[in-house]
DNA sequence: CCTAAGATTTAGCCAATACTAATTTAGTTT
DNA sequence: AAACTAAATTAGTATTGGCTAAATCTTAGG
């Protein structure tokens, strides 16, 4: 078996993954402003991982995985979301703390523990913020809805979705109601602030938060 | 706060600890031998840590924790113990393997995922292979108890801790139904095999095995 | 009480992973 | 097309944590 890589490694290759699937360019600066590090360091790894055939990698023009490296990042992606709602279902972990406990634990469950949360939650296909779970085999269902900022008022849908890159954001959702399942109505938007109503509450949101939703591809008509 | 202390910091302090309660003097070549790793390199983190004022360093003689550094070392223990106790109660991960498990995953849990934890179990006092939990202010129940191996023939008790430094040797007193609870009568020792009496089955296992196991201080005679 | 064996430390080295500063490249602007 | 800017890379350095080989200390036996 190949020697098993590092941490550090696990978290360029995940973050690879998730930059490539919102920019067809995975660049140097935006990676290193994902991980919190020097782009000169962005670089030294890229070419490491290149060695290691984990991504192709074309000076000045950005890097995207191999097929093992892809293979490696869903894994990683896969213990993250299982931790995450692994520990909001069973052990009450509130939603903004989530992630960044999975950030840590992702990296040092075994295989079989892996199964055996997975078990546990009933092979699920969804974390606490609606993103899909990959499969053991590394297949992701796809992600589809709109922007909450991006319906016109009078829109309304079920909320599939939430960012969860920051903490603080998160928390500010969840206590506007606006998570994953929540029904939101879009009474008016500005460049600004978006005014929403959510299980038949109104509120305005700023557009920076609301940014971080997706509805389903629900009805473009309010109801009746 | 201070700054966070790595993973082999933590593993040291830990090992350090453990030798401790066994042996009067923590030397290197033990320490050496407990972390797998070269005696120059325990002496060289063991500079580090005298650094740090983690441990009293006397060169050619050992060292000791300090405060802070039993402080550390029990915190980890009470992660390691708490989380042997919640994998093998809530995930059901075989009490062979837990140790493992817990090993990697004891550096990385929040204090705040370590209290859910702990309150999920019921503030609990022993993991499962008998070893006491750390209180989170860094009290241990004191771990009584005779070794069987040191027990005469006749003499009968209840099992209240193993070793559970090897995984295979843990395994194999799973199979022989000795683990912590279960009640054991001596029927004959020898140099090589010790003869038990297990939950009314009678088996002979190793010495080396019967090392690992240890009795309550309960009855030196048989019952009628 | 001296010496050899064994334990420990020292010296010098390496890989991983980060940094800053300096340089080079790509792409755009005039 | 020259020049500028922003991004990326290179060069050189530090720290962590490990290694081997060589030197040194402790201690037990003779």
């Amino acid at each position: 078996m190949p020697a098993p890589l590092s941490q550090a490694i696990e978290d360029y290759l995940k973050a690879i993954y998730l930059i490539a699937q919102q920019s067809r360019q995975v660049t140097t600066t935006e990676l290193a402003g994902r991980l919190d590090v020097a782009p000169a360091s962005v670089t030294n790894m890229m070419k490491r991982l290149a060695r290691m055939r984990l991504v192709r990698h074309t000076p000045y023009h950005g890097v995207a995985l191999t097929d093992t490296g892809a293979k490696v990042a869903l894994q990683v992606i896969r213990h993250h979301r299982l931790l995450e709602l692994y520990l909001s279902r069973q052990l009450g972990v509130s939603i903004d703390q989530v992630h960044g406990e999975a950030d840590r634990l992702e990296h040092v469950i075994s295989e079989e523990l892996e199964d055996r949360i997975a078990t546990a939650l009933g092979e699920p296909s969804l974390d606490p913020h609606g993103d899909p779970i990959p499969t053991k085999g590394g297949e992701v269902a796809a992600t589809g809805g709109r922007l909450l900022t991006e319906a016109a008022p009078g829109e309304r849908g079920v909320i599939t979705r939430v960012s969860d890159r920051d903490a603080r954001r998160v928390r500010e959702l969840a206590a506007a109601g606006l998570l994953p399942g929540a029904e939101v109505e879009v009474v008016a938007t500005g460049p600004r602030v978006v005014e929403i109503r959510v299980e038949g509450q109104r509120q305005r949101i700023s557009t920076a938060l609301a940014e971080a939703v997706y509805l389903d591809a629900g009805d473009r008509a309010p109801a009746a």
